[in-house]
DNA sequence: TTTAGCACTCTGGGCACCAGAGTGCTAAAG
DNA sequence: CTTTAGCACTCTGGTGCCCAGAGTGCTAAA
């Protein structure tokens, strides 16, 4: 899509966004022109930097400073410059030890570890969206009555999830009542997602069962309730205070911004998912000005999506400055993932 | 228990207090002698407080700045000279009404929200501990076959809480021999605190079952499993990024390792139940060095308990810099503590 | 005992200055 | 035509200096 470079320029910008990573300061040409073995005087790298900054690729913060790529170079890069290095035997044994420690877990366990090692891994903040549980499909309804007054109602999905709610009975059911009404619901919902479980599917199956039983009122207030409930579903985050670290976030106006963002969980969950419209299987890297949220514009954010059983559940992002080691988070974002899925498959 | 002061001294001590506390900048003896109308002029205040500098209440940044309260200077105003004024109405109102949103919730969403409140009543950082369900007792076990592999065991405490996970069964049961062990188990643990249920409790009750039913095995690890999980409880914070609003906080170093303790949920709960064994009954003030952790040294961490049916289940903290509008979060914590009090035990 | 007056001290903002880094341009060399 | 050396120019960031302002402590008078 951007008009290719000359193999010269590419090899420039690439030794500038890299240097700029590392280092966070501009880059000049003379370090180019050291660093990175091409046999060029530094004034010629200087003339190419004109170019490349006529472009659009690079910038200068002010004249008499080195250049640092612009949102275009950095796309450039990832689009056609980086390679993707495996990480080294280390590291890999690090990362799937820590991933793998305690075989036994809940689920929300799995993900809060997930979100500590992925920041921790990549010294950026990371998020992950809680699973998506109004993807998966409905499977079996249980009610149990656990004394007089209360009932415990059991939703297994097709994913192998099990949800459940204490509610209050504002009468008892005989057994054999409850399991009538049981056996309709089911019926009725069995295959069907989550999402699908509307409101007015609800009131209709109501409107039915009224007819022979007129007591469920309030059983079906909580079961309406609590699929509502899961449709606003938990973001973990790790490492939030990495972003400290990073010279961008020096000025602590900025850092509120930023922390604020973290706490509104509603709102991570709307960019996360934003993203995973775009590729649902491979990983989605928006860089700057690419995100949608006003308050991440100068930010990277790469996301990738992890599955039980192939289909989709949940993002997992890590968001930093554009000034991000591209190629590291998404080597370890892909093994992360990879990881996930394996181990919640299981 | 420290040396009264004369009431002169005393009214100077709290003016300083009161005028830092909403200024954060040193307080000089001209504006004390000019804002609390006491007749006395600018140079009296001055040896005054050249006194209350020298019995140790305040201190100054540097020669010929204002003075600022130290740590003892804060303790005796809360001691002897705060005044706690009641909330206004509208700012009652205020806060029932967002406590009081939606009557229908899960406990967890009740003190998710509570610290939502504190934090933006208070301008400072909330932390509150979920419900110590170790500290209620043993109501009544149930154990629910989900599918041929699963079933889901249910624990009711005395208190109402009801606990729930799923496992998987490595062979099945009939409903008979279910039945059997279960009201055995009850039987065993009624009335018991979660607490005391112990592991070698436990394995003593395997090895009597293990002679009738060998089967259990992989039900008791997880019964354990998840007993002990429970004792890692959760703690939700409620504006953390309010403490980048205070100038004490302007330094980044300080935000980090703030954030970073935000971070560390066991460190938080460690914090909070030290505090709580201080007094079952009422709040509890921390000033500055009187707090053990090294990290919050400078900060004031503000107490109290919440309970249901009179049995104390976890702590509400406010926690902020040393220099904080006491009287304010006190009477707003008075506040929060009666209304969880109060919707938790219905 | 209180107060007025005064000399003294410390901070913080503003300003000038300078070294350092890096540039763009020109002219020569390949 | 491309590359390179040279040079003048520009901008930043740190340093040192100055000064007003705020507040003090002390002394002497009320």
């Amino acid at each position: 899509m951007a008009s290719p470079l000359n193999e010269r320029k590419e090899q420039i910008l690439r030794a500038v966004v890299i240097n700029y990573v590392k280092t966070a300061e501009p880059v000049g040409s003379r370090t180019v022109s050291r660093s990175h073995k091409m046999g060029l005087s530094s004034a010629t790298i200087r003339n190419e930097m004109a170019d490349l900054e006529e472009l659009g690729y690079l910038i200068q913060p002010h004249t008499s400073a080195g250049r640092i790529p612009t949102q275009l170079g950095y796309r450039y890069y990832v689009d056609n410059l980086m390679d993707l290095n495996d990480l080294s035997a280390d590291e890999d044994l690090v990362l799937s030890n820590s991933l793998s420690a305690e075989k036994m877990r809940e689920i929300e366990q799995i993900i809060n570890n997930s979100a500590r090692v992925l920041s921790s891994a990549t010294n950026q903040t990371s998020l992950i969206m809680g699973p998506q549980f109004k993807k998966s499909a409905f499977h079996q309804l249980r009610i149990l009555p656990l004394d007089e007054k209360r009932s415990l109602v059991v939703l297994i999905t097709d994913t192998g999830f099990i949800k459940n709610k204490v509610i209050d009975m504002q009468q008892q059911l005989s057994q054999t009542e409850l399991h009538q009404v049981v056996s309709y619901l089911n019926q009725k919902l069995y295959g069907l997602t989550i999402d699908q479980v509307t409101t007015s599917l609800i009131n209709e199956l109501k409107r039915d069962l009224f007819r022979r039983l007129e007591i469920l009122e309030q059983a079906f207030i909580l079961l309406e309730e609590s699929l509502k409930e899961e449709k606003q579903i938990r973001v973990f985050l790790g490492g939030t205070t990495n972003i400290l670290n990073q010279p961008e976030f020096k000025d602590v106006d900025k850092i509120r911004r930023m922390l604020n963002l973290f706490e509104q969980e509603p709102l991570l969950f709307k960019i996360l998912e934003d993203t995973s419209s775009e590729s649902e299987n491979d990983i989605v890297v928006r860089i700057g000005a690419e995100n949608e949220h006003e308050d991440i514009k100068e930010c990277t954010l790469i996301t990738g999506t992890y599955k039980i059983h192939d289909k989709t559940l949940g993002t997992v992002g890590v968001l930093g400055p554009t000034r991000m080691d591209y190629s590291r988070v998404i080597t370890v974002m892909r093994r992360l993932v990879d990881h996930l899925n394996h181990s919640l498959s299981s």
